[in-house]
This record gives C-alpha cells, structure tokens and sequence, in this order.
RNA sequence: GGUCUCGUGGCCGAGCGGCUAGGCAGAGGUCUGCAAAACCUCGUACAGCGGUUCGAAUCCGCUCGAGACCUCCA
C-alpha cells in the first residue's frame, strides 16, 4: 500500500489547517526549542518534546528526510521586561556550588537517558547554545547593520518600534506594538531599552556571572532568544519548514525570533509554526513556580506521592497520545489507569494477531481500515482517531480469535504490518513482550500448565486454583481458554 | 487591564453544521468448575440563554465558569 502523504499541519502563524508543502521535495527541516539545563525536565517539559518526537516519527514514517534541529540551553542570561538579567543557570550552579557548565552537563546526562526511557528518536543534531557565541555575535551585528538594533552600555538591543515600520512585529502572537505599551504593567524607569518592547540581543557581564563571553560590545552574554536564531540558520538555512515547541514560547520567544531572522536576513525562518499545547495538572499549568510538578522518573519508579502506583513508560506515552497535540492534557490518576488498561487491551491483542486463524472471507475491510489510519493522522497529527483506530482491529481481532468474525491471510498481513507501524514507528511504543527470552522459564511454565492441566481433569479445583493464585502472586496471570491455558507475565 | 483558548455523558478525551469517535468505570448477557480475558447489548453527553438554518455540540451574540500569554517557563 502506498503511503498517502496529504498531509495538513495546523499553522500557529495563520490559526489554520494547511497543506503541508516542504521547501524542497522530499526533504523537511525541522527546529524544537529544547530545554534550558538548569534542572530536571519535568513531565510537563517531556510532553512537548514527545508530541515531536511524534511528529518527527511520522514525518518520517511517510518517507521524508527530516532534519530534526532541537538546541540545549546552556547559555543562562535571560533578560526579563523589567530589564533585569535573570542568570537561570548561574542561579542553580551557586545553590550547588558548582560551575554552570556543570550543572548543563549533569542535567543533560538525565535528560539524554529520560530520551531513551521514554523511546524518543534522537534529533539529528542537538546544539549548544555556548558552543555557537560566535555565529551569536555575527547575527547581531547583521542586525545591527541593518539598523534594527543599537548599543548601550555594553548591551545590544532590538529596535522594535524601527523594525515594525519595515515588517509585522507581532505577527505570530497577534499582538499589536501600540498596545504593547498599554498592556505592560511595571515599567522601571531604570531601563535601558528605548521601548519597553525591546529585546537583549547581547547583554553586558555582571561581575559575579559565571559565564562570560567577548564580543565586540565588550564581555557579556547573548540575549534568549538569538540562539535559536543562530542554530536554526545555521543548520537549517534562513528559511526551514516547520519551527515547533510549546505554547509558552509562542511569545515573547518564538516573536522575537521571527523578528531577529526578518532583522537579520529579512524573511520569517520558518513556513510552519507549531505549538504544543500544556500539560495540565489539576486544570492548571505544571510549571516550576507553581510545585505541581512531578518527574518523569518518579512516575515510572512509582516515588511521587501524586500517584499511588508506579506506570510504564510506554503507559505515559499512550497516554499522552490519546490528548491532541493542540489540546491541554490533564494528568491524573484515574485518567492513567485508564490508559493503562487501554494499553494492555491494545498490544495484548496486536501479539494476538499473527496466531489468528485465516478465512476466505472478510468480515471487516482492512483496506479502508488502514486508509483511515493514514487519514487521521496526517489530518494534523490526530493521535487520538488513530488510537481509536486501532481499537477497531483490536476488536476484530479478538472477535476472530473468538470465533465471531473473519479474517483472510491478506487482511492480515495488512493489519499486522500497518498496526505494527503505527504503534511503534508512530507512537513509539514499544511491545512488552510476554515470554521471557528464557527458553528455560518457558520451560517450566510448560510444565506447570501441565500439572495443572492435570488438577484440573480430576476436578482437584482446589490445587489448580492454588497453582494460579500463586503464579498471579509472582506477576504471572494464567488465563483459561479453549485450547488449554495460556500464561502471561508482568514486567 | 490587554490578547487568546477552552467548557462534551461518572472519569479521560476526539469530533466542529445533518451520518451522534475511542478508552476507562458501571449494568445486563455469552463463555467458564470458579476466575481472568474476550465478545454482544445498554447510557442519547455536548456550561446557560438567545439567534442564524429545513437542521447546531459544531456558526453568531450575550452571560457564567476555567485556563494560557502579556515576567522565566515545554
């Protein structure tokens, strides 16, 4: 079957579906803001990055040559609207009374393996923000050359007001630049910045920063957002495809961006912008500031107090799959169970499948059960209908195990191949097997089912219940069928 | 205060003008020594009030409620 590639992508820049149509055939550029090292990404962090580990897998999927650019923060000066520099990872290295560039690398050794643990591809390349001050330093003074910045004191600053007599500053968040002004709710008069709006573009050192930078303004710091500008071009070109990360971003950051490219090489860098939306918990934003956060880590370990029970990896991801992308995600407890259970329901009857006896007949269409699957997903990335999807061949599948429907040796192969896809290439998960790779565990259960076998054609109920009680004791559930029992153990 | 988003059955969560996803929980049934699993049947939900329309959860207006951004944030 051929892999229609009609695919639309919600444009944060035009607030609407559009044909997804890459700048050079084939090929697609893609840059995600990645996280700020100060300290562990919290789940609400991972759900961003996973919702494009997804769109890159099926970007993949569908046959594209992706490049996949998302940067590590690593460089800490943030200037805020009040115009004071916030050094977030300056901040956290004398707590821990050690160097930033430490704090970076302990926190990106966490985040590498939270990756792994959570089955996300590796972007193509995942660049630094120290390791590229030069190319930093050259974008500003592109601006600079074209007038869209000015030097004060050892500081560089965007010229809004300048830059929005030549492009649209606000075009991506729809804010206006004189409302701006009437939006903002403390000004300090201390400001250097000739408008509020202004931005850092390098910032001058403060003498107890531990990172400091030359430049032709003197020693200091690049400004937030004029990495991304920096990496983007200089992996991906001035203009890419798609340019994603979370809502949060969506302004000042990703505004900002569009102005430094527009400043700097005069066009928006990217076609697409894409926004994943938050997880909630309890209706509200998880952030750092507010505490209701929780770590990737103490969910899979079961160590948070939030959840009484531990959940797999590949439980959250399910979970997160069945939210929208665009949409908030609540995490709670009774919704996690339930994904669970879901995603046993799932991949217990996609292992069901290649057993399943075959019929001349059809009682269900696979061909346009699998078009669908197609449909959905590249209709913006609907991993919900594509969940749902996959419950219908779950149901058919346990239906023909159970006698109640059909399935020819071609439907399938097809189902088999194009579940097995989806769930794993698309979603990401991945398939806990049921028997252990032990040829000697197997071995015994073998045995064990035997004896009980046995118990049970003497009617000796009570050894046969005995044997299965206890094998559910040690996380082995046995379950009765037509053809003799069956055993399937938990990880 | 400004900009914007959202309010869907017990819970989570799609859909976004007619054909009323899906998962979990619940009720009944089939199967079974019992159980588990699986399958079948069942809930007619779209914050409220108006309006547009032959027809609205889906479009428009108002009201109420929640949230995001405007400071760092995925």
């Amino acid at each position: 079957m051929n892999k229609p590639r009609n695919l639309t992508i919600y444009n944060s820049l035009s607030g609407q579906k559009e044909p997804f149509k890459p700048l050079h055939e084939n090929r697609v550029g893609m840059y995600v803001c990645g996280p700020t090292l100060y300290s562990e990404p919290h789940m609400g962090n991972m759900r961003t990055f996973i919702n494009f580990d997804m769109i890159y897998r099926y970007l993949l999927f569908l046959g594209y040559d992706v490049k996949y650019v998302r940067n590590i923060t690593d460089a800490g000066h943030i200037t805020n609207s009040a115009g004071e520099a916030v050094d977030s990872i300056g901040k956290a290295a004398k707590l821990e009374q050690v160097q930033s560039l430490e704090i970076v690398y302990k926190y990106n050794v966490k985040f590498q393996e939270l990756q792994r643990l959570y089955n996300m591809l590796p972007p193509s390349i995942e660049p630094t923000a120290t390791g590229h001050i030069q190319e930093q330093i050259e974008i500003i003074e592109q601006i600079l050359a074209n007038g869209l910045a000015y030097v004060v004191n050892g500081s560089v600053y965007f010229d809004v007001k300048t830059y929005s007599e030549r492009f649209e500053y606000g075009i991506l968040s729809g804010r206006k630049v004189d409302e701006l002004e009437e939006e903002t709710r403390t000004l300090n008069a201390q400001d250097e910045k000739r408008f509020f709006a202004d931005f850092a573009l390098w910032k001058k050192a403060n003498p107890d920063d531990m990172q400091i930078w030359r430049s032709p303004w003197g020693d200091g710091n690049p400004g937030w957002h004029i990495e991304c500008t920096a990496m983007s071009t200089k992996y991906l070109g001035a203009k890419f495809d798609i340019h994603g990360g979370g809502l949060d971003l969506k302004f000042p950051h990703h505004e900002d961006e569009i102005a430094q490219s527009c400043g700097s090489a005069g066009e928006n860098p990217a076609n697409y912008w894409m926004h994943a939306n938050m997880l909630n918990v309890n209706g509200q934003k998880m952030s750092k500031s507010l505490g209701n956060y929780f770590l990737p880590k103490e969910i899979i370990e079961g160590s948070t107090t939030v959840f009484d029970k531990p959940y797999s990896p590949n439980v959250i991801r399910f979970f997160m799959m069945q939210a929208h992308y665009r949409s908030t995600l609540d995490f709670t407890s009774d919704a996690l169970n339930a994904a669970e259970k879901g995603y046993n329901r799932l991949t217990e009857a996609l292992k069901l499948l290649p057993s399943l006896p075959e019929s001349a007949e059809n009682s269900h269409d696979a061909e346009s059960w699998a078009a669908e699957c197609y449909r959905v997903m590249s209709d913006d990335f609907n991993t919900p209908m594509l969940i749902a999807q996959l419950f219908e061949a779950a149901k058919w599948i346990n239906s023909v195990n159970d006698g109640k429907a059909s399935m020819t040796a071609e439907s399938k192969q097809l189902l088999l191949t194009t579940m097995q896809a989806f769930v794993t290439q698309v979603l990401g998960l991945t398939i806990e097997e049921n028997r252990s790779n032990d040829g000697l565990v197997d071995k015994v259960m073998e045995v064990v089912l035997e004896l009980r076998k046995t118990a049970r054609e003497n009617k000796d109920w009570a050894s046969s219940d005995k044997i299965r009680d206890h094998l559910a004791a040690a996380g082995i559930t046995v379950k009765d069928g037509k053809d003799g029992a069956t055993w399937s153990a938990q990880p």
